[in-house]
DNA sequence: GCCAACGTTGGC
DNA sequence: GCCAACGTTGGC
């Protein structure tokens, strides 16, 4: 996650094979393209619609993220890989890469990101799951250089250096909110608005729990941050 | 620590 | 190309 370490050339590519020049990058588009296990009617379908139906320019293009992090020490592969909001606040610039990312869908959004935009940051797998700061993108999507370091737990063995297959973005600190806003009363919010038809119905927090990456259209970001200036209950 | 959800892999 | 087995995410 250090944003300083990006300059790292420390990979000897003496033997780049030519083999999977062209065909990775398809294979990855059809990849992320394979509707999620269990879950082929409505929510693929309106992912895919908004996502690449009509090519480049959709209808509705995404301006807003959340992004999950860690806040607790958790070992992958010998490799602690918790960064809570602190360790964000403790980098150089407040700034950092956010490296890792090894799913088709949260790369494609991430590759989607784009200079100033904001984002949640979330705090996941930990004792109290929430949005505690927001942030910005402050840098657009680049090779991932994570995925060809044999010492991260991250690293691909697959992907080669002239068709990276994982991509990151830089991302600084902005500001904490105002209170910490925890999952539980998101999803209160979430289960009210299924019913009522409010802005947080088709939040993907819960359709696709697992993406570490996640879009929000414009009414979810708004009402989300509308929460900070709330009592908590 | 448990376990449900769900993304990925690989045999066929 | 299906689908069972497997591995990971992440709430609880």
């Amino acid at each position: 996650m250090d944003s300083q370490h990006q300059g790292d050339k420390k990979e000897p590519d003496a033997k780049i094979a030519k083999t999977e020049e062209e065909t990775s990058d398809k294979e990855e588009e059809e990849k992320s393209a394979k509707p999620p296990a269990g879950s082929s009617k409505s929510g693929w379908k309106n992912w895919k619609k908004k996502e690449s139906e009509s090519g480049e320019e959709s209808k509705i293009t995404y301006c807003h993220w959340l992004l999950k992090s860690e806040p607790e020490s958790r070992l992958e592969k010998g490799v602690d890989v918790k960064f809570s909001v602190d360790d964000l606040k403790a980098q150089p610039n407040q700034t950092t890469c956010w490296d890792g990312v090894r799913n088709y869908q949260a790369r494609n959004f991430l590759r989607s990101m784009k200079l100033g935009q904001q984002a949640f940051f979330y705090h996941s797998n930990c004792k109290e799951p929430g949005i505690v700061a927001l942030v910005k993108i402050v840098k657009e999507a680049y090779p991932d250089h994570t995925q060809f370091d044999q010492k991260d737990p991250h690293y691909d063995s697959t992907s080669r250096k002239e068709n990276p297959k994982w991509s990151m973005v830089d991302v600084q600190f902005v500001r904490m909110t105002k209170r910490f806003i925890p999952l539980s009363e998101i999803k209160a919010h979430h289960l009210a608005h299924k019913a009522d038809g409010g802005p947080l119905k088709d939040m993907m927090l819960f359709s696709r729990q697992r993406l570490s990456i996640q879009p929000l259209t414009q009414e979810e970001f708004d009402f989300v941050l509308s929460l900070e200036e709330e009592k908590p209950h």
